[in-house]
DNA sequence: CAGTCTTGACATTGTACATGTCATTATGAC
DNA sequence: GTCATAATGACATGTACAATGTCAAGACTG
């Protein structure tokens, strides 16, 4: 099989790895209340400490409208905080609680732990190449689609 | 980076990946009056050359009722049509109009033109490499959730 | 302080499906 | 053949994940 024939099978494949991924999340989201995109919401809160809802929408490359509802779940369910913005009264600053970041943390530790088990069979180096060849294609076809 | 981390953000990047993929593929689109989904289902009549409804359906995981809407579609626009099941009356195989197989095949040629334009700066057992994890972390993933 | 941006809130719309139901055949077991 | 069961197409309804539009309040810039 041709190099560009690899190619164009290994893009189309992700969304087979996506669709498996998100159910593989969904299940150990299960219980927890949370959704994929409430998760994700925190997932952020937990590496950044803190953002505002502007901030989550670019990082998630999503609209603010949908992350500020987003949110405001995380909000109603006490997982996440408003803080006073400094530099914005309007724009409050979001924060985990400790429930919040106890929950986050847990869920992915469960994650990390489950990948563990599957990286049986796969060594570093494979994975090092996966991963760049992956960020290199999403690289290449953004620039295509904004060179129009 | 450990293997098991590096293996979790390859996982994660999926979903970037399937999102630059099926922007580049719409803007392909663009003009054909094609959607990427009825797209989907016009490259399997292309590979197999024909299918019954449910039999698509099956191929792209989806359920068949949502796949019947698509291929109705392709009907309606004179891409695909109904031929005689012999071995199920109310059944119909499906099969590309010399229409529709202009198109498809139109379409994934300068898909697989821009794949090649793409492929510079990646070599060959690098792709290879990518496609063998990739392929590997969907099985992983998806016999995981089946053994629940 | 006038004009422009930013943010939050809310309403509307769209896409991509899943699910349920029904009538119409088909098929397989007897 | 007949009868139970399954497969198919058609249609209705529901849902998750958003995009888009609009507005008012507040913040920032010259």
């Amino acid at each position: 099989m041709m190099k560009s024939e690899q190619i164009y099978k290994l893009i189309w494949m992700s969304r087979p790895l996506m669709q498996a991924a998100e159910n593989a999340v969904e299940l150990g989201l299960d219980g927890t209340g949370l959704t994929v995109r409430t998760r994700a919401v925190l997932e952020i809160l937990y590496a950044e400490d803190e953002a505002t809802v502007p901030a989550i929408a670019q990082k998630l490359e999503i609209n603010r409208q949908y992350v500020q509802l987003m949110v405001n779940e995380t909000l109603a369910d006490n997982l996440t905080v408003r803080c006073e913005n400094p530099r914005h009264k309007k724009s409050a600053i979001i924060t985990l609680t400790d429930q919040g970041r106890a929950l986050i943390k847990d869920v992915i530790g469960r994650e990390m732990s489950l990948v563990r088990s599957m990286s049986a069979g796969l060594n570093t180096s494979e994975v090092e190449t996966a991963l760049k060849v992956v960020t290199a294609l999403i690289e290449k076809l953004k620039s295509n689609i904004e060179s129009d």
